[in-house]
DNA sequence: TGTTTTGCTACATAAAATGTAGCATCGTGC
DNA sequence: GCACGATGCTACATTTTATGTAGCAAAACA
C-alpha cells in the first residue's frame, strides 16, 4: 500500500490518553494524521454501523445485545468493534447498570445529527 | 444470510425514479426497507468515503480525479462507486463543465454537517 | 493531428463485515 | 452453596467490500 495509509493514529487525534476504554484492536482514525480533526471525525462516523449506533442511543442506553438488535441484528463482532472505537473516542461509555450510553461529548455530537431525521423525511419524498 | 438482508431497495427509499444518474451497480440503501428514511440515510452516509466526498465538495465542484486526490487518493473504484450512489440519491450531480458538485438537496444536507467542523475541533482537544 | 484530461472500468490482492457458536462473569432466586 | 439467565465479549470460517495498479474510450484542447 503506497497510497493513503489508513487508520494509524489514536482517537481523538490529539488525545494521548486512553481513559474509559479497554484497548480496542484498532483505536485509530483515518485522516487524523493530517492534523485535521474533521477528517478524523468523518472517517470515524463513516464506518459501517457507527452512525446507526449513535442514533439508536439517542434517547436511552442499551445493553450490548439490545443495541445489536436495534441495529437490525448486525453481527456482534462489528458492533463490539464499533463500540470499542466509540468508547476510545470518548463518545460512548458503558454503565454497568444501564448498558451503553452516550457521553456528554457524544450527546453534543448527536444533537448535530438530530436534524438529519427531518432531512431524511424530505429527501425520501423527493 | 438469514439476518438483516442488506441494501435491497432503491435510493431515496421511496423515490421510484432514477433521474440524474446512470444505473449504479448498487443504488440501494440498507435500512430503507423498514420505511424509516433516517435509517436509509444513516446507512448511506455510513459507507466509507461518503461523508468525506460530501465534505470535499462543500465549497466547490471537483472533477473525478480532483475529488479522488482530495480524498487522500482513495482508490478510483470506491470513489466511483460512492459517487454513483450519491448521484442515485440525488445528493450529487455531474456538471460536464465543472465536474462533480452537490445538488440543492445535497447542499441542504451539507449545511447540517458543517457544524461538525467545530465539534471536531473541540473533540480533538478534549 | 497528437496530446491531455476526463469519467470510468478490470482485476488481482488485501481488508473488513457477516453469521454462527460459544466463553467467562455477574447478578438473582432458590 | 448452586443452578440459571443475562451480559460483555471473542473465535473463526465465509462472504462482501475496499485497495492499488493499470488502462480504456471519449471529449477537450493543442
Amino acid at each position: 500500500m503506497t497510497k493513503a495509509t489508513r487508520r494509524t493514529i489514536a482517537t481523538p487525534p490529539a488525545q494521548g490518553h486512553e481513559q474509559n476504554a479497554r484497548p480496542a484492536k484498532r483505536p485509530s482514525v483515518r485522516g487524523s494524521r493530517t492534523g485535521r480533526p474533521i477528517m478524523a471525525l468523518l472517517d470515524l462516523l463513516g464506518r459501517r454501523w457507527t452512525l446507526r449506533i449513535l442514533w439508536e442511543l439517542r434517547e436511552r442506553s442499551l445493553t450490548s445485545r439490545a443495541l445489536r438488535e436495534a441495529c437490525d441484528d448486525a453481527s456482534p463482532t462489528i458492533i463490539q468493534t464499533r463500540v470499542a472505537e466509540l468508547r476510545a473516542a470518548n463518545l460512548l461509555e458503558l454503565n454497568p447498570s444501564h448498558g451503553y450510553g452516550l457521553t456528554a461529548t457524544g450527546q453534543d455530537l448527536l444533537e448535530m445529527l438530530l436534524p438529519l431525521h427531518q432531512f431524511a423525511e424530505r429527501w425520501s419524498n423527493q
